[in-house]
This record gives C-alpha cells, sequence and structure tokens, in this order.
DNA sequence: TCACTGCTAGAAACCGGTTACTCGATCCGG
DNA sequence: CCGGATCGAGTAACCGGTTTCTAGCAGTGA
C-alpha cells in the first residue's frame, strides 16, 4: 500500500527535499528559463518522491487567471443545451480549459447571481438565457466580461444565434416545392422568443409571396402538446405541418396515425432541431438542424480570442440545415 | 453607462476607501461576529460603491476549499451521464457547490491525467469510468478521494450502481407472467460489463428456473444494430425479445413494423434505460428505468457526506424500475 | 589583472483573501 | 475607584504558488 501524504505535498516541501528554493522549483514544474539540468533533475525526482502536483488553486491566484470557464444554462435536460455543453467542453479542453456549469432551472431571479458568482471563479462565461429581461442583461454583461451571449444578442457583445427564421424559410421553401399551399403552424410557448422568431418568418413568407395560406394552432413545446391537437390538424384541411419542434411534431405525428391520416400520404409534417429521434420516427421527420455543437465550439473560440486580448468579433446567426426525410412528401392530387 | 472598473475592486481597496482594516472588511463580507453596526455599514456602503465582490479564487485558497466538485465522465452524448450530470448538479448547487466537468471522449488514456488534474481545482470527484482498468482505479483513488464512482465498485470507495441484474430479473418475471418462454437477448457491446450483468443475469435466470428458453443474438447498443436484427429476431421463433437498452429495442421495433410482425400481438419487446423517449415509440416501449437523477443526487450526498469528514458509507446499488407499457403482451396462442 | 557581461538561483514581494493573536477601550463587580 | 473580563478592530502571518529584483559567480575582452 502507498502511505497516504498526511496532506498533499506543497511547493516548500519539494524545495526542502530538493535542497533549493521555492523560485527554482516552480521555474523547473514551469519548464522556465534555464536552470541547471542536474538541479532540474534534482528538484523533478524530489516531486516525484513527494507525489507533487501544483495546486491549480495558488496558481489561479498568482497567475491572475483560472484556465476555467463557465456555461449558465436555463435547463440541462434541453437537448439544445446539452449540445451547446458538449461542444464547447470538448473546443476548450482542447486548449487546456476546464468547464464550469452552472444550471438556473429557469430560476431566471436567480440567473444574475448564478452568474457573478460562477464568474468569479474563471476567465470568462457563455451565458443562455433566453428569459433575462434584456435591461438586466446590460446591466450584467460588463460584470462578466469576456462573456459570449447564446440566442441573445446585445450591442458589444459577441453572441451567437441560430437563425430561426432561415430555417423555416427553408422549410417553407421545401414545402411549397412540393406543392403545399395550406400549411398550418403548431405554435410553441407564447413567451418563447424563438416561437416568436418563427412565427414572424412566417408570416412575412405568407405574406410576402401569397403563395400559401398560413393557420395557426397554438400549440407548446412538448409531445403530449402536439398529440393533443392531431386532430384539430386534420380537421384544419392542411396539407402540412410546420411543428415549433421535433417534439412536437413526433406528438403530431403520433396523434395523426392514431386518426388514421397518413404521413406524409395525406399531410405533411415538419420538426425543427433535427433532435437525434428525429431520424429513427415512422416516417422518419422533415426537420431543421440546429448545429448545437458547433454552437458550443464556436463559442469557445470567441471567448478564447477575447481572452487573448481581440474582441470576439460581433454576432453571429447560424443557419440550420435543412434536413429532407420521409415525413414530407408532394400534395396528393386530393378529392377533386 | 456605468464606468467599466480598471480591473475588480480587492478587498483593499475597499478597505481603504471604508477606512478599515482588510481584517475587517473580511468580517463584515462574512457576516462574522460582532462588527459595529456604524463600521459594518461603512463598510457595505464601500463595497457597493466599488461593485466589490470577493474572489472566489483567492478565498479558495485561504479557506482551503472551492466548494466546487468535479464529475468525470466518458461521454457527454449518453443520457446516463447527462442526467447525472443534471442530478449531480442540482443536488450540489442546492448545497452552494459548483460544478466542474470533464468528459474523457472515451479516451481511457487520458481519464487518469484528466481526473488528477480536476481533483486539483476542487474539492471531490464523482467519477464514472466504465472502462479504467481496475489496477490503474485502485491507483488513482486515493489520489482522487474524496471520491465517489458510478458504476464501478471498490473496495473503501463509496460508489453507486444501477444493479442490471434486478433490471433484468424484473423485466423477465414481467415476460414469464405473461407466458412468455421462449426469449430473445440482443446482447450489447462484448466490451461493455454492463452487457456482461445484464447476459450473466438472464443465464442464470433461465438455468436456475428452467421456466424459459434463452436465444442469443449479437446486436449492439445503436438503433441501426437494432434495426439490423429484426429479421433474425421475427426468424428465431421467441416470442418475446429483452434489448440490451432502449436504442436497439426502437431499432428492433422499427424493423419488425417493416416486416408486418405486430408488437406485441406476436413478438413482445423490452427496452432498458427508460429513455425519455420509450414513452412515445408506437407501442409505447416497456422498459426499466434507471433512477439516473437520483444517482447525481446521492453521488452528491456521498461526496458531502465525506467532505463533512464522515465515510461515505460503502457501495449502493439502486434497483431500476419496471415500466410496464405497450410493447409487451400476452403471448399469443398462436397458430394451433 | 580588472571591469564588464551574462547567467543562475535565491530573497522577497505579490496575488486576494482569512484568521490567530494582540492591544486598547469599555463595562462590570467588588 | 480599581482590576479583570469582555469586546471590537487592527496587525501580521498564512494559504501555495509566480515573478521581479538582486547577488554571486563564471566567462570574456581589453
Amino acid at each position: 500500500m502507498v502511505e497516504q501524504q498526511r496532506s498533499a505535498a506543497t511547493i516548500s516541501g519539494v524545495a526542502q527535499v530538493a535542497g533549493v528554493s521555492r523560485a527554482t522549483v516552480s521555474r523547473v514544474m514551469n519548464g522556465r528559463s534555464t536552470v541547471a539540468p542536474e538541479l532540474a533533475e534534482r528538484v523533478l525526482a524530489a516531486a516525484r518522491a513527494l507525489d507533487y502536483a501544483p495546486s491549480q488553486v495558488a496558481r489561479s491566484l498568482a497567475l491572475g487567471r483560472t484556465a476555467t470557464i463557465a456555461l449558465i444554462v436555463p435547463d440541462l435536460s434541453n437537448p439544445m443545451f446539452q449540445d451547446v455543453l458538449r461542444g464547447l467542453s470538448q473546443a476548450a479542453g482542447e486548449d487546456g480549459h476546464r468547464l464550469l456549469i452552472a444550471e438556473s432551472n429557469e430560476q431566471v431571479e436567480d440567473e444574475e447571481v448564478l452568474a457573478l458568482e460562477a464568474r468569479r471563479r474563471c476567465d470568462g462565461v457563455v451565458l443562455a438565457s433566453p428569459r433575462l429581461p434584456t435591461a438586466d442583461l446590460e446591466r450584467l454583461a460588463p460584470q462578466l466580461a469576456p462573456l459570449v451571449l447564446i440566442n441573445r444578442k446585445l450591442p458589444g457583445v459577441p453572441s451567437l444565434s441560430v437563425d430561426y427564421a432561415a430555417g423555416i424559410q427553408d422549410l417553407v421553401a421545401h414545402l411549397l416545392s412540393l406543392g403545399h399551399r395550406r400549411i398550418v403552424y403548431l405554435a410553441g410557448p407564447p413567451a418563447s422568443t424563438s416561437n416568436r422568431e418563427r412565427l414572424d418568418a412566417l408570416i412575412k413568407l405568407s405574406r410576402d409571396g401569397r403563395e400559401f395560406e398560413l393557420l395557426q394552432v397554438p400549440c407548446g413545446a412538448m409531445f403530449e402538446n402536439g398529440h393533443a391537437v392531431a386532430g384539430e390538424v386534420a380537421a384544419s384541411g392542411a396539407t402540412a405541418v410546420v411543428a415549433f419542434n421535433d417534439m412536437v411534431a413526433f406528438g403530431a405525428l403520433s396523434g395523426l396515425h392514431e386518426l388514421g391520416v397518413s404521413v406524409p400520404g395525406q399531410i405533411s409534417m415538419t420538426g425543427f432541431d433535427d433532435i437525434p429521434f428525429a431520424r429513427f420516427t415512422t416516417p422518419p421527420l422533415t426537420s431543421a438542424a440546429v448545429p448545437r455543437n458547433t454552437l458550443g465550439r464556436q463559442a469557445w473560440e470567441r471567448l478564447r480570442m477575447q481572452l487573448d486580448g481581440n474582441d470576439g468579433a460581433g454576432a453571429a446567426d447560424f443557419r440550420p440545415r435543412l434536413l429532407v426525410r420521409g415525413s414530407t412528401g408532394r400534395t396528393a392530387e386530393g378529392p377533386r
């Protein structure tokens, strides 16, 4: 059995054993300048013997940087944030940075203090806070810098957003090309800004092109919501459905299936997000793939630029990628 | 516009502005003992004026604790770890602790250094490392303490595991009660220890009770794997399928559907894990729900005990909860 | 041989907090 | 009215590193 250290070895301990000053140990540990090879070897031997590893906390204090960044999200169960988390974690990890994560559980009132608290432990923050009022965000932002925002825009703050309008545009273009002229939108939660963006895009498209008629059905963001409105969808006379997101689309798909409505035979269905299961439904779901992982990686990129003293460049919009699968098809020639 | 601080205020700045010693500021900030109300007010005013907040890094160094713990996982895209992450984050957050997260991307060789590096930044570690050789783990464990293991057991180290055998037992009992006597197991990856545990449990059950015949089909852990073996399943003559996990079950479900085999009419299907989508397939999937969130919360509980100086108690096994849904049913009286 | 240069390694200051110790003032009882 | 207990706040040591500054030494050229 290896004898347990009474408590972790410190630089002083190593210095003492090696018979050198702490400064020298520090230099050796950091591969600094030139230390006589013979001395360096002695130091390394001592470090090995004591099982020494520098305290990252002390290092952080001395260096004024922690090599850690924080991600603050409202809800870890949301696939969007899970993938941003992954991308961020991987990209930051590759550059030797660690990731601190804080979840606000949708408690907007806690978000601010949570963010500040987190910021104080690390070098920068990636903030996804869809609900925080803009005024609060403006006040908060300078205190959090270096900062990168996800799906929010603020003058002077680097931010990465999903271009929901572009995604909707692609979906609609796809549906139009298949001959659909009467499209129903299954709306997300009214408070959601991303629902607002989708809806605005749809309204604009229907007005500008005059190519299709837009119907709306209040729905929600969950499977159950989609399931519940299947009857309404079937009765609407629409030949295509644009669902708020994939979950809703799944619900609607399932509901229509139970009603004996064929997809895409009688009605075409599109989702949004391309969550992992979209490929596996029957039929597989046509959707707009949000590049979530890329978003995470880019967030690190922006943050790193700021840490390096550059400005993290302004706002960037990520256009979702249209994925055509089996749930959309040509309009039936239909009954007359 | 608020004037940007040249750099964050320090305790010395506040002390100077308030005309008191740093010690006094510290005492006020921590609500310590009794400081004259008039002084305390002056300190708070100064702190407010300077927008002061204590450096958590300096605090950590002085106090010898960081109020941060680390979670180390092989793969953040695995729903299992996502939920453990959530549970852990929430539980630790409620007790004022932050969560550092490190992903090894399945690189076993990196896991050790990753864990040690992470450990040095925080007060304790929760480690999920299914692949790390036991010898390495034994060497590593004392250096990581306080430590909680997920799905691994090591003498003297608190650990939380899923009792896969118990879950399988419940699933089989359920299938037997429905009259199934010929059951096929869609095996997971051969290297997976959790596959081993499931298989061992199945073999033991089939031998001990002599109530059913066990067939095996090598499969995998993904949807595609399950889909690919649907034909084999249909041809096997089995009336029930125990899939390695829900993903595989979905794949098989989808494959059987394409082959025109009715579930549960002709064949019953069970998954494992109860991933969120299990409720939404057609038919909904009977599965064994792994209490992932609880696992995360419990991990914090064990870690907290150790941080408080108590031993984190030994190993605990979590029995999955059997969820009977539509994908299992009575055996058909069958052809003749 | 001497002054100057260049290099190595140690001394000491510093990062920003916490806290044991100390000291002066106030309060109290005898 | 005095001595000791109590209380409040400052001094200074400490947490464990990094880095500037400097002293000492060897090497170089004049």
